[in-house]
DNA sequence: TTTTAATTTTAGATTTGTCTAAATTTATTT
DNA sequence: AAATAAATTTAGACAAATCTAAAATTAAAA
């Protein structure tokens, strides 16, 4: 019932391929974790051991119903506590990816409940994306990537994809933030970029890497609980 | 200038292996962290390899300024850490321990610095034990424990030196806990246990052990703050 | 369909932290 | 002062997690 932070790491980054790709390789898992394929094939052998995973060598793997249930954990407790970061202790909402990478594979189950408690149950973490519940069960976001939304369509910035310091810098850097309301004014179709308009400020251009990771949702004036 | 939780488990133990005797030896150490003397010798190796030790062979050793140093922050985490949990996320007083355990060696510096400040700046922990402040300052607790204490004086629990779940919830039984008013009304020198008197209660029966752990100060109906 | 390339796995090493059993040093008794 | 006991350290082993270099497998190109 519990396990190691690296093995942690590894449900949680296979858990989020798996999002995108129904099935997950060791070259992608390794660029994601920043390790080498040699030491993925590694820990596939120890998980699979502890049925957190179905994986035969050479065909790709993905979680089983207990190693899906270990990441989200994992994913639940990270969120959470950056929420707490940003909420309670003031951080920016660019600063608290790394602290809640360590905070994420503290063990108790009773503190990830009381503090899920003390933050009033929230629904989503400070980049918007959907906190799971004590079952573990999941709200689906209804974003989509500014790369795909048409032309002219004001939306509100509801999530950030990738976390990496890096990239928040650059969209603090353009007054892009979660809540922030734009709307895209052009498509530079030669590379994909985009130039962006936020209200009272000057329009910007967004290269399309950066695109893939702003998510936006439907501008919604009023607020959604009735 | 970031420690394995391993070291940093040493260094804290160290600590207080050194405030009771001046020198500390490698049983003792082992003994307190509840691993072998063989393996206390393998990590003090690697301690005073960092210059965190003043350690000869067969010597005994004790922290550098630079061990105490690294010492005292996590004893600070660990406290902090101990308050969070009680004044914000309710838990008991007896509860907290192990969790602060492993809250103790997440690294950040701002993390610990914001928890202070959203915590008010405290000055001790749900135990009474003194939170070092950002520079490492410590402020000495002014107590002594009960069973240095003269009889039919009437204190008021200040303190808890060994924090062991069995020793709390024994206290707890016993309705001793931070705070409570209490003085001894009669001393067995054939165990050196004590019969202790709490208002409204009868009395109960400390053992010489628990006695030394429970720790008190002159009973100030009045608050200290003017 | 061979040949070549990319992906994945294995073999063997390394680091960190721990252990047991044996040897060494220091402390205590006779 | 020897002999015995206690404390400490060393020697050698092991598990976890990672790496590099080489081999095996699968995929893509010629
Ligand atoms: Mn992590
Ligand atoms: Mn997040
Ligand atoms: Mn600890
Ligand atoms: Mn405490």
């Amino acid at each position: 019932m519990k396990y190691s932070a690296s093995k942690e790491n590894h449900l949680k980054a296979i858990f989020h391929l798996q999002q995108e790709q129904g099935i997950v390789t060791t070259n992608a898992l390794a660029a994601s974790l920043r390790t080498k394929p040699a030491s993925v094939t590694d820990m596939l052998k120890k998980l699979k051991e502890q049925k957190l995973l179905i994986y035969e060598r050479y065909k790709g793997f993905k979680l089983s119903t207990e190693g899906r249930k270990a990441a989200v954990l994992v994913i639940r407790k990270h969120r959470l506590w950056e929420l707490f970061l940003v909420k309670k202790l003031q951080f920016g909402w660019d600063e608290v990816h790394e602290i809640a990478e360590e905070l994420e594979h503290i063990s108790s189950r009773e503190l990830v409940d009381r503090l899920d408690a003390f933050l009033g149950f929230p629904e989503t973490d400070p980049h918007g994306d959907p906190i799971p519940d004590s079952q573990g069960r999941f709200q689906p976001r209804k974003q989509v990537c500014l790369s795909e939304l048409p032309l002219n369509k004001v939306v509100q910035v509801s999530g950030i994809a990738s976390q990496t310091t890096e990239m928040l810098e650059l969209l603090q850097y353009n007054h892009i933030r979660l809540g922030t309301r734009l709307e895209i004014r052009k498509k530079f179709p030669f590379d994909d970029s985009l130039e962006v308009k936020v209200r009272n400020r000057p329009p910007v251009t967004i290269s399309a890497r950066v695109a893939k990771n702003v998510l936006v949702k439907d501008d919604e004036p009023l607020s959604e609980k009735r």
